[in-house]
DNA sequence: TTGAGGTTTTGAGACGATTCAAAAGAATCT
DNA sequence: AGATTCTTTTGAATCGTCTCAAAACCTCAA
């Protein structure tokens, strides 16, 4: 492993480190000869920066930290490509970490991340009020709460998910539903609690005429839909609920496929309705309904407010951005049903 | 930003930073009293080890990069996580990039990949024969080929895409098909062109009774999928292919929509079959029939190599794993069509 | 020829952790 | 007490790059 360094190029073109270096980061202050010659140095020792020892030296890196939890839901997929799209643009690199929802998971890898002393992180947190961010925070990495939103500590974007939950719960109930369910994930998990809220703001709205019945699945993925759905199914169907709200898409979707396994029609027999719409959503067996949320946005907005805050550190003030979410009905919910 | 460095621990715990080091790395050759001294140091400090200046000091990291054509893409992911689960058991962080099929991107990563001295590169190539690949090999740095197999200057995991294709073509042919289209992306992309020599070959093999028509979308995403779709929606029934082979389970997933928009019936009228079969195959608008690749085993099998031949890079000598496709036939082709 | 003013180039410290030969300290034996 | 061995601790050197004050070099004018 014959890696070059900044001594060797120095020796080769006969000139001292401080002018490779100035050759490299302010080529304009060089004479145009002595800036050649470095650069053939360069090209045929195949002289590649040490980038290491360049953070080292500045004390700060061009590397920000997305840690997501679960990156086989295209959701975080998309809202980590909105904040790789800003990132590019600032020549700042982004590595993806994934705690799948496992709070070890997380803070080993925000350990990481600031050992490797990032410039910044954005997490979508496990847990609410995570002590852990806060000392994090307190020692100094820049910290952006995405799809969470913050104590004030930090800054965060996030979406409406109470509004979220109530819109969906609005929808069914309109429709003429009147035995609804929720699947969700752990309650520990704030995006979960708050859709349960708004549905539950929804059904209590409806002044004792509409049912609520609440599951919960260790995880928010296909599996546990999966495995709600599972359980819906065997009901007898005078107690069964004609309609679902599941937490995210992928729950919906495995919602969605325990209904096909038990030959349950939708939306005949139970209707469905997702959150997050992505992609996959329009593409399932039945086209599933959702509440959308701008993921590329979240992204974008997240890294633009960390790249604020480590610009200015001293005159920056956390905000809490919030976006609001819409409904898409597709056919999965679009049946009207006589209660 | 106060991060406080091994010094100020040495400080305060009254001891030389020779010895705080030992403390991180050796704690069982300092004495017990001073042990506890520097780690109440440590602790009162908020000291965290600065990776960075370890790294370094070191000359190689605990990091290694995987670059692949499309986060997007399910597949990938599921690679990604094969990959992090060996990964984590060797204490090593994946940075997971994404090229999005863009030779542009693909080399910036790699560039920058390169100057953080990662330990090694997974990389899924954009195209084939990189020069660019070769000499950041021959500068030092591993790489290891996913999903494309190596030329034997570094090790590569693969799965036979020929013979995948020839396996979809086979099984649409078996099913009485005689007009096939075959939806790919670029055909500089490895897996499209071997992916389409298979069925070719499966074609041929029939003796001219059967027919196959190639379509190119400038990306093997949804969008591209849906636009060859759109094309052979077009064509007047009696020229219509009556199945398509796609390179992918997302343009599988785009071709199955634009069917579906232009009042086609899958399989009835068209049969498709895809290619990885993702999670999402299963749970589409018409279960999908796809080619299965091994999808964590690809990616544990790449970091395995790649460690490998970090360990040992004396006597290691560079492998080319291919893994065989699988058949798995769902409702979308599962229909029996007399010709 | 000397000096002023401008342009280039130089090279000695950082940055923070690790290593390792050598020094210091403790414990054991004669 | 002195010699010997074993255990701890020390601190200077190192990794590769950047910065910046100082040195070196030019050009032009007096």
């Amino acid at each position: 492993m014959a890696t070059r360094n900044i001594k060797e190029v120095a020796q080769l073109a006969r000139v001292s480190v401080g002018t490779v270096s100035n050759v490299l980061n302010r080529p304009e202050i060089v004479s145009p000869a002595t800036r050649e010659r470095v650069f053939e140095a360069i090209k045929k020792l195949g002289f590649v920066r040490n980038e290491v020892a360049r953070h080292l030296r500045a004390g700060r890196s061009r590397t920000v930290g997305l840690v997501v939890l679960d990156v086989a839901n295209p959701f975080f997929v998309d809202v980590a490509q909105g904040a790789e799209s800003v990132a590019d643009e600032h020549d700042t690199m982004v590595v993806l970490c994934n705690s799948a929802g496992d709070p070890g998971r997380e803070r080993r890898h925000l350990d990481q991340l600031e050992q490797q002393r990032v410039m910044g992180i954005l997490v979508t947190p496990v847990e609410m009020d995570n002590p852990w961010l806060e000392e994090l925070v307190a020692r100094g990495t820049p910290v952006v709460l995405v799809d969470s939103p913050a104590t004030g500590r930090q800054c965060s974007v996030a979406v409406d998910d109470r509004l979220g939950g109530q819109i969906a719960g609005a929808h069914l109930i309109e429709r003429g539903h009147r035995r609804v369910a929720f699947a969700g994930g752990p309650p520990s998990i704030k995006q979960v609690a708050d859709r349960h809220a708004g549905i539950a703001g929804a059904v209590a709205a409806a002044g004792g005429a509409v049912e609520l019945m609440t599951c919960t699945a260790p995880s928010m993925t296909v599996a546990g839909g999966r495995i709600i759905g599972e359980r819906v199914a065997a009901l007898p169907p005078g107690e069964r609920p004609t309609a679902a709200f599941c937490a995210n898409d992928m729950m919906a979707l495995g919602f969605l496929q325990a209904m096909a396994t038990h030959g349950l029609r939708v939306p005949e027999d139970l209707a469905i309705i997702g959150y997050d719409d992505i992609d996959f959503a329009a593409a399932a067996a039945v086209p599933l309904s959702s509440i959308r949320q701008p993921r590329e946005l979240l992204g974008r907005t997240a890294i633009d407010l960390l790249l604020e805050e480590v610009a200015e550190p001293e005159q920056h003030r956390h905000r809490q951005v919030i976006f609001q979410p819409d409904l898409v009905v597709r056919k999965s919910s679009a049946m009207r049903r006589d209660p």
